[in-house]
DNA sequence: CGAATTTCTTAAGGTACCTTAATTTTTTTT
DNA sequence: AAAAAAAATTAAGGTACCTTAAGAAATTCG
């Protein structure tokens, strides 16, 4: 079965009994996906919180002059939404779009809050999840500050092989927050 | 009594007895702190976590050519710390100091542990904290990369309207991730 | 208070990365 | 398998931001 996926992420972090696990489930819907589907909008509302059990996932936004900047890619066992519109009940001001294919599990916002006041065990999940999320961006602010364009680059390569293996090196470009072009000529060896 | 400020900064998301009030303040410690005091240092342990009361503090990061990054200010009723490292019991990768007399209170991570397991309520605080700290990283990021360095400080200048009386030029300049004397230029009436 | 230190400013020359545009390669769609 | 679309490469010219350096202003400290 499908949910064995989410629910050994879960799992990792603590234990659920089977009456928990269940209603656990009972607050997730699957969604399958196909390449290039929109999954949240800029200006909408955000209501769900994603894990991507196959496939891949970016979140990006758009700036006045239509330049893409990629927040975050999500492979498989990973999360994603707009999390300080999801949590905020802010319009999302992110974009998140399927790279492939895709399974995802979502719990809308409703869902979530009912969770975490039912089952508080899933209070410590959320809490790991966050402080990982946290401590990430924290790591990649730090980078961003005192990296040039081409270690970061060499970085992202070591730090996500994975993700490295399902994008486009576009796609890569607006991430590290450099233009494709640049990209190119980092790329391209030496003599 | 001094201690008000750091239960008031709790109890803004979780309830407490008074029991779990004396226990938690058990667990913590206050530290006054001259001007330029090095309250961690990057290759230590990172053993606290550590709530601002009064002052200001910074945490930065040093690179191989000496270049700093200043990767967070905390000032009244901020939480800091080498977050990564602090949770994963890794050698600080950054230094934190005070910019001015301060006061604070720590939690070592052995104290942080035993509250967790303790008072699951606080499983609770410190999601919240977290999620408040993950998006607002994820918030930098994303203007780091669609923004100039212009825009980057007028939006620094609006967000952080304390921490800019508190702070210098040059410390804003490498939290923005530029010269001082660019950010300098950019301070200057144009015509 | 005066001396020392640090911060801020200004300016000239330099570089990392951007823009535009054209070509090639790869992927997607029919 | 052909046609269309998207991604990747290359290159020339441009700009945002950096480096170095020196003087002025502000802050710290004895």
């Amino acid at each position: 079965m499908i949910n064995e996926e989410i629910l050994r992420n879960i799992k990792k972090h603590i234990s659920l009994t089977e009456k928990e696990t269940s209603f656990f489930i009972s607050l997730i819907t699957a969604k399958s996906l196909s390449k290039k589907a929109l999954v949240l909008e800029a200006g909408q509302d955000c209501r769900y919180l994603s894990y991507v059990a196959t496939g891949a996932l970016r979140s990006y936004y758009t700036d006045k002059d239509g330049k893409e900047s990629t927040i975050m890619f999500a492979i498989a066992d990973w999360w994603i939404t707009d999390m300080y519109c999801y949590l905020n009940k802010k319009p999302a001001m992110m974009n998140i779009e399927t790279l492939e294919q895709s399974t995802i599990f979502q719990i809308s916002r409703t869902n979530f809050d009912e969770l975490l006041e039912k089952v508080p065990k899933f209070e410590k999940f959320f809490r790991i999840l966050m402080q990982n999320a946290y401590t990430r961006e924290q790591l990649r602010v730090m980078e961003n500050l005192s990296s040039t364009a081409e270690e970061r680059y060499q970085s992202f390569l070591i730090k996500y092989p994975q993700i490295v293996k399902q994008v486009t090196q576009k796609q890569i470009a607006s991430y590290l927050g450099i233009t494709p072009e640049f990209l190119s000529t980092l790329r391209k060896p030496k003599v």
